[in-house]
DNA sequence: TGTACATCAGTGAACGCGCGTTCACTGATGTAC
DNA sequence: TGTACATCAGTGAACGCGCGTTCACTGATGTAC
């Protein structure tokens, strides 16, 4: 195989492990899988990695990553389909699409901080797995407060991690209970709470 | 050994475990481990329980149950000492209590539903690791409900179903940031959020 | 451009380890008379 | 109250399994001349 495709298993590999441990945890995610995924056996592993926590570490990135990248598009679909007040309407599309039951049912192409937040807490300080977490966190919050800027940038600094909280939180607890009615409930309370706030409705 | 230190050893079990699972996750606490956290080896398992499964789950209800009493006696402590309009001190004193670094620090006591919520959410439908955190979750919701009554119900369950979230939201959050201040941050940020929200402030 | 050699991505077998679970056994507790 | 037996909580060895990691090997790619 040439180089260029030794790189490009290399990127399908992370790509197909930062899917594969949003939907069950990096612990349940073994090296054998990762490889397979990107058609590969185990063998073969450590030429690209020098260890499991380093292929997670990456795949976190990667996973923050392509979320970005995604919002970005969402705020120039709103943008390009008109309108003034562009931005107050990319936050309510942006918060209709992450308390859907789409994103809820879909984990592995969803939201890496609501995916990958306790993989990151039970890490030890330091670990790349953790650090590799705090910055994609650090990127979302900016890029979230980007969605509904105004002049006070330090209140919405505050605004913005209370909020993604919210996002995150009530996105969790839907996954988690096991009865659709409740996990429907709890999707629509925090959708009307953080559009309540602004005055926005959906 | 007589059958009450028999009750005795399963009821230890049970505690220490659902103390391990909420600070390493099930997956990191291993029959023998959770066997060795009361004393004794891990053959004697498979007497109290019919799988890891079953005591995971049995854990999950007991996290759930040992909050539910912390927060009654926050409400009679709060009562105790006085003053009308208790309730909603109450509500100011757990919010306070919640977004602590004391409470961010020690999972291993904290909420059964910050610490737990992944574990079930990776759980199939209907497992009975589901089932229990679902079950826990309905309590917390109406525990929390009630420590913020007021007149009208429905908006009073749905504000408490996203007001927790924000709390379970922003505690994973800054249990996984790897850099104090921002995972400060986070914490002051929904405090004032929840208290901004109904008038009160700390 | 063609040949000779070095590189290295990927294979598949193997390693030691801890997992969940099973089982034969022990001996104190509880029961029947 | 005392004796004989049944129960069963707990022990410790063993099981098959999948894990993360290592390694000798292969053969196509890339480099030097």
């Amino acid at each position: 195989m040439s180089r260029a495709a030794a790189e490009e298993h290399k990127r399908q590999v992370i790509d197909n492990t930062s899917r594969l441990i949003r939907e069950r945890g990096a612990d349940q995610v073994s090296v054998p899988q990762a490889m397979a995924a990107a058609g590969l056996t185990h063998g073969g592993f450590y030429r690209h990695f020098s260890s499991k926590d380093d292929l997670i570490a990456q795949a976190i990135t990667a996973a923050f990553a392509e979320r970005s990248r995604a919002m970005e598009q969402l705020v120039d679909q709103v943008q390009a389909a008109g309108a003034h007040s562009a931005e107050r309407s990319a936050r309510t599309t942006y918060l209709a699409t992450y308390l859907s039951e789409l994103h809820r049912d879909h984990p592995a192409k969803g939201c890496a901080a609501a995916g990958l937040v306790v993989d990151a807490a039970r890490a030890e300080p330091g670990a790349p797995v953790r650090t590799a977490f705090t910055a994609g966190l650090r990127n979302l919050f900016d890029d979230f407060q980007r969605l509904d800027d105004n002049d006070d940038a330090d209140t919405n600094r505050s605004l913005a991690l209370a909020e993604l909280s919210t996002l995150v939180g009530a996105l969790l607890l839907a996954r988690a209970s096991d009865d659709a009615a409740l996990s429907r409930d709890i999707l629509d309370a925090a959708r009307q709470y953080l559009n309540g706030r602004t005055g926005d409705s959906p």
